[in-house]
RNA sequence: GGGCGAUUAGCUCAGUGGUAGAGCACUACAUUGACAUUGUAGGGGUCACAAGUUCGAACCUUGUAUCGCCCACCA
């Protein structure tokens, strides 16, 4: 690919320089030019690749790293040829003017342009029939219309019954053409007659062929009309441009007294991917391969389920197109690629070596010019003929002059000048890249692969090409065809902010090395991860990047938090055997991670996988299990300390792993800067951590601990409490369970949530602000800091918003047909709502008496 | 014309039948404390619209509107 993009890159080069372009330059003297600019021309791509990892170092013709794919391509050609699937043919192909070479259907992009139709009128050469003298025509092409072959009308238009198998003459190239009958014109539209250019025109061309109409062409390689004797053009049309001869026609037309008149309208346009100028449909001679045979195991893989797509709806896509799968065009007329294996020579119809059919040629396919040679050596009897390989084609004509100045004795031998599409290779890649058609070690082990992750936009270019390929050439034992990989993941596409598509030409692309450059590697990497849901495209916005970057710095500084307090990696760090309720709360809080992570990246979910790891690290692992170590690092509890030290150790480790996938630079970096040992490997080939500890009870504790903490912090925030007063804890109605579960995180209580001294009463302190935690109430007394209408109005407001989902609750559950049809579990769940809310609303009620009794 | 998808907070987007969510932005408070690339608390939503199915709908069905993409395109 490369390659090719450098030979575009090239040819704008010679162009804006003035060089001569690359047909009148010569094959030889191009090479020179690629390998001489290849800096400035081939400079990006060559970067590109370079940052790939591929070893290129730009020797002549191809790549090193190309050197097998060669020898594979050319043998699959040889092969696909020698089987009947790849043949030559004369059809109409999407020609790139500027380029001047065959493109396939999905290189063009239709665009509406405001454009015009014209409508001219052909006279009746037999006078009038019906009273009808002319029939008109409408057209957005005036150019066109000197190579019609015809005009055609639909046999049920009664208009124009009679007139079928009439002669029209042609205005300006003064041909006389035949009316025919053919079910493509719509009598609905315009007047029902329709033009027939079978040599420039997709849909007049299966017209033409229908009908046995001529296909005249009017154009060369650049779009330049030709002159020739059966399109009748009138001399001083050679040589223009399609749009100077549209002008012309149009003048000329209209002299002669045959223009009917124009309208505006919006026609759409193909154009070239590439050069974005208008494609011409061209008639040429071009290689074929017979895509309609080989899709057939492709499509049936994929109905049958051997392969899948994820998401699936892009199954819908692929059908669709491999369904209509039109013959595939691998003919490029360009000069760096894979050349075309098949050389030609002087065609032979006896065995004399006077036989020679001057118009027809000889094809030799073969995967090296030597054993070209020997078959053409058989070919022609070694009668006595030296072969001469010469460089460029020789037609019917120069064949003649050949014979006239050499005699029979040399016979003249060339290959196709074509090269290769570049999605003919792209095809082999699952088996060629791996040493095919060799059985290497690398193809044992690596074909079939598994997955292959790619946007939809290269299903038909090289997801497609891939599976028909393998297809046909990689069988198991039984012959049956191998499917290249059994799972096509489409990632979504990045689109800019109005949702078009990035590309080079539109310059609307965001550049990922400036991305990288401004917030890292990671940061992009772990964005995009979040971002890539299935089934929508991603529009990127550089502000989630920054959000992303803040996470990778906010898991660098908790490491370096860790490094402060000693949290050292332990080998023999046993999770099951640590004791403290926090750090088993974290251990179990892992588990859930652990899983949650994995299952979405088995599923393709990455952005859920990604989530749900960015939510373990900040919210669970940074805002509190830091947080709530901080008071066991401080304190003076030395096996307390090792404990938490080891599990922190652990937890990090295991959140690097987890990570990885999305950050795997600074994961790798983290993993290796925190080895107290030497790891002895790699983070990227660590193993993938499994869950473990599952301790709901921890889990309750440590939850109703930050519940409470929450809750605390809550209030006097809503009370303008200064954080930097610490206030004593009033607790009312606890628990044994509450009591000791205070008692054991006191130290965390009092640093989190500002506290200094916690207490057990039967009943509230006058002026206190209340908080209902589970059974029991928590009071911060405030008497005289602050005002209690205050106090009042956050109690009535949150009494309201209990009212509110009990009614909603009890409603529901009041429903007879809720608690006939619900499925058991829900209304379990709602049954044990309905409690709580009623436990906490009379306990809300009492407080906000007690609070108002004090009033 | 056919197909696919989208419409949820100011913005970018998660959420496929059971308590409406994230990041950014916004408001208030906090700074020798791992982290201001920060912390705490908060405000903000008739889930485009309409009808239906259901005990229950952002989610399922049908229709409407708007937007996007793909395919085929009236010469």
């Amino acid at each position: 690919h490369a390659g090719i993009a450098t030979q575009m890159v090239v040819e704008r080069q010679l162009a804006e320089r003035n060089e001569p372009d690359r047909h009148a330059m010569g094959r030889e003297k191009f090479v020179e030019k690629v390998w001489e600019w290849k800096e400035e021309s081939g400079g990006l791509i060559f970067n590109q690749l370079k940052r790939l990892g591929a070893s290129c170092d730009w020797s002549r013709e191809r790549f090193t790293m190309d050197e097998g794919l060669s020898d594979a391509v050319l043998d699959v050609f040889v092969k696909l040829y020698d089987e009947g699937l790849i043949y030559k043919d004369k059809r109409l192909v999407n020609w790139d003017p500027v380029f001047q070479t065959a493109i396939s259907d999905i290189e063009v992009e239709s665009k509406d342009v405001d454009g015009h139709m014209w409508s001219f009128a052909y006279p009746l050469v037999d006078g009038p029939v019906d009273g009808i003298e002319e029939i008109v025509i409408a057209t957005t092409r005036p150019e066109t219309m000197l190579g019609d072959g015809a005009v055609a009308v639909h046999p049920s238009d009664d208009r124009y019954k009679n007139l079928i198998g009439k002669m029209v003459r042609l205005p300006i190239a003064e041909r006389e053409i035949p009316i025919i009958a053919d079910e493509y014109p719509d009598p609905e539209f315009g007047t029902g007659a329709v033009k027939i250019t079978g040599a420039h025109d997709f849909n007049d061309y299966e017209v033409a062929r229908r009908n046995n109409i001529p296909l005249i062409p009017l154009m060369d390689g650049e779009a330049k009309m030709i002159v020739t004797p059966e399109n009748n053009v009138p001399e001083h049309y050679k040589g223009l441009d399609r749009f100077d001869a549209r002008k012309l026609v149009l003048k000329e037309v209209e002299e002669l007294g045959f223009y009917r008149g124009v309208e505006d309208k919006v026609i759409a346009q193909p154009f070239g991917d590439r050069s974005g100028v208008v494609i011409e449909p061209m008639l040429t001679d071009q290689w074929y391969v017979d895509a309609k045979t080989m899709a057939a195991p492709a499509i049936a893989s994929v109905k049958e389920g051997r392969t899948k797509f994820v998401p699936q709806m892009w199954e819908n896509t692929y059908f669709n197109w491999m369904e209509n799968i039109q013959p595939w065009c691998i003919s490029r007329q360009l000069w760096w690629g894979h050349r075309i294996p098949v050389w030609y020579g002087p065609k032979w119809s006896g065995d004399s070596l006077q036989a020679i059919e001057f118009g027809s040629f000889e094809t030799f396919c073969a995967p090296s010019e030597e054993e070209a040679l020997v078959a053409a050596r058989k070919y022609y009897h070694g009668k006595g003929t030296e072969l001469v390989v010469v460089d460029a084609p020789i037609s019917s004509v120069g064949m003649k002059d050949w014979v006239d100045t050499h005699g029979l004795q040399k016979m003249p031998i060339w290959r196709d000048p074509d090269v290769l599409d570049t999605w003919f290779s792209s095809g082999l890649w699952p088996f060629s890249t791996l040493g095919w058609p060799e059985n290497t070690d690398e193809l044992k082990t690596y074909f079939p692969t598994s997955v292959v992750s790619t946007a939809f936009d290269i299903i038909f270019f090289w997801v497609a090409r891939m599976m028909m390929m393998s297809l046909h050439f990689m069988k198991d034992e039984d012959g049956k065809g191998i499917e290249p990989f059994h799972t096509v993941f489409m990632h979504p596409l990045v689109r800019d902010k109005d949702g078009a598509t990035m590309s080079m030409s539109k310059g609307n692309g965001i550049d990922p090395l400036e991305l990288m450059d401004e917030y890292g590697t990671d940061s992009l990497r772990f964005t995009l991860a979040i971002m890539a849901v299935q089934g929508r495209d991603v529009k990127l916005d550089p502000t989630r990047v920054a959000g992303y970057r803040n996470f990778g710095t906010k898991l660098w500084n908790a490491t370096r938090f860790a490094e402060m307090n000693e949290v050292k990696h332990d080998p023999d760090f046993n999770p099951d055997a640590v004791k403290s309720q926090l750090n088993r709360w974290i251990l179990t809080e892992l588990s859930k991670s652990v899983v949650e992570v994995t299952e979405n990246i088995e599923k393709y979910r990455f952005n859920d996988a990604s989530g749900a790891a960015y939510k373990f690290v900040w919210n669970t692992f940074c805002d509190w299990h830091l947080e709530l170590l901080k008071p066991v690092f401080a304190g003076d509890d030395a096996a307390a300390k090792a404990e938490a030290q080891a599990t922190a150790a652990y937890v990090l480790d295991q959140i690097y792993k987890l990570l990885h996938p999305f950050m795997p630079f600074m994961t790798e970096e983290l993993w290796a800067e925190t080895a107290t040992t030497p790891r002895g490997e790699l983070l990227c080939h660590a193993a993938w951590p499994t869950p473990n500890v599952r301790d709901e009870a921890a889990a309750n504790e440590i939850n109703w601990l930050i519940g409470l903490v929450q809750e605390i912090r809550s209030v006097r925030s809503e009370m303008n409490i200064k954080p930097s007063l610490k206030m004593p804890l009033v607790v009312v109605g606890a628990s044994a369970e509450t009591k000791a579960r205070l008692e054991t995180n006191t130290a965390a209580v009092e640093r989190l949530a500002r506290i200094e001294g916690i207490s057990h009463t039967d009943s509230a302190p006058e002026g206190s602000a209340q908080m209902v935690v589970g059974e029991a109430t928590v009071c911060l007394p405030l008497k005289g800091l602050v005002d209690f209408a205050d106090e009042i109005a956050r109690l009535e407001k949150e009494l309201a918003g209990i009212e509110k989902d009990f009614k909603i609750v009890s409603g529901k559950l009041a429903n007879e047909k809720f608690v006939a049809n619900a499925p058991e579990a829900i209304i379990a769940e709602n049954r044990e709502r309905l409690a709580e809310l009623e436990a906490k609303r009379e306990k809300v009620s009492e407080a906000l008496e007690r609070v108002k009794s004090f009033g």
